[in-house]
DNA sequence: CCTTCAGGTTAACGACCGCTAACCTCGCTG
DNA sequence: CAGCGAGGTTAGCGGTCGTTAACCTGAAGG
């Protein structure tokens, strides 16, 4: 709502290459100034957008999980009545395209959340929560012979999964992304599928 | 080969807490005063026994990189004779074995090598190298329709899979040790039957 | 034209961190 | 028992980091 198809506000710029700066070398090994830099403004500049360094994490990683969210709710109203396994295979594939066009966000996601003020952490592992409580219910749909116990692990080690995104592209010898998006997702539902006995 | 099951050397105390207190917190957000606290000694005694901080990370990383390499090797040769199947599950295994019982340590392992010299991380890159493709040999020889690209994406991707245990016990309702080394075990599977068309 | 204000700048402060220096204290051992 | 090395201790240095203070500038608006 707050971002139209314009130039990019300064704050999304920053919000842009901290999150990058952060994927790639973790939030305590990322100074102010690097942020500031690669912006092209130095230091301090930052603060006439944001509060501190930690406030840009928490507002990346609420962003990221509200996003998440959101998405799976609408994919959820939109592909019911297709049965839960259309409803399943739309969560996937939400979940790919994000792992895929925001691979540092992704990275920060479940690796940084430590870093915030008790209230945004508390925020941000709730929504993550309701993200997952989410799957939890559409899998055990699709995969009835699941317990809950089960399913909820599965559903964690299929973002692990899905989330390995990151790691794929060191080497620039990877298939293409709509090859890699299919992989991915046939992964996911085959370990879904052998999940149950 | 260094360690008997005698009590554990004082090098060795450092670098389990050391290990846990990196993955809870990063790299950079550990002190050596925290450190050097865990083990009941204080920050600058550590000196007495590794070279710095980087040192101590450099040890753990070379040290998970090699164990993994060395067991995947051993299995390799020991379960030959009873076709691929059976040497890519000896494989799961064993890293379903390490991902559970070193947590934090498979947290590490993807998570900080880019704090590391680059003498080292050249070696630990390596290492990992020589893992990833010992898998992908044997997951190209039980599923023969994979292409290599697609079977080291796939390799990765179970990786991902499997390292997720880290987020598994958060809270306290997961199933025990056995019946959770299963289910990933099951699922590992299915992702690499489903991985072919 | 004067004011205002958003959005920058540089200087500098205080805290923290990795590491070294200097010193102490045991338990061996010749 | 003298000596010594392993393994601690505390004090403190130098550098870095997040943040603030003080100042500057250019564009908008009455």
């Amino acid at each position: 709502m707050t971002t139209r198809s314009d130039a990019p506000t300064r704050r999304e710029q920053i919000l842009k290459e901290a999150a990058r700066l952060f994927a790639e070398r973790g939030f305590h090994g990322v100074g102010v100034d690097e942020i500031g830099a690669a912006v092209g403004i130095s230091g301090p500049g930052l603060y006439r957008h944001f509060a501190g360094k930690d406030a840009m994490l928490a507002e990346l990683l609420v962003g990221i999980s509200g996003q998440l969210l959101t998405g799976a709710k609408r994919r959820l109203a939109e592909a019911d009545g297709g049965g839960p396994e259309a409803v399943l295979d739309s969560l996937i594939e939400g979940h790919i395209d994000f792992a895929l066009d925001d691979r540092p966000l992704i990275t920060l996601h479940d690796r940084e959340l430590d870093r915030l003020r008790d209230s945004d952490r508390k925020m941000v592992r709730q929504l993550q929560r309701q993200y997952v409580e989410l799957w939890v219910g559409v899998v055990r749909e699709a995969h009835p012979e699941l317990g809950e116990p089960a399913a909820r692990s599965a559903v964690h080690s299929v973002f692990g999964l899905l989330n390995s995104t990151p790691h794929l592209g060191r080497g620039g010898s990877l298939p293409g992304r709509g090859a890699t998006a299919e992989l991915l997702h046939r992964m996911a539902r085959g370990a879904f599928a052998a999940a149950g006995g």
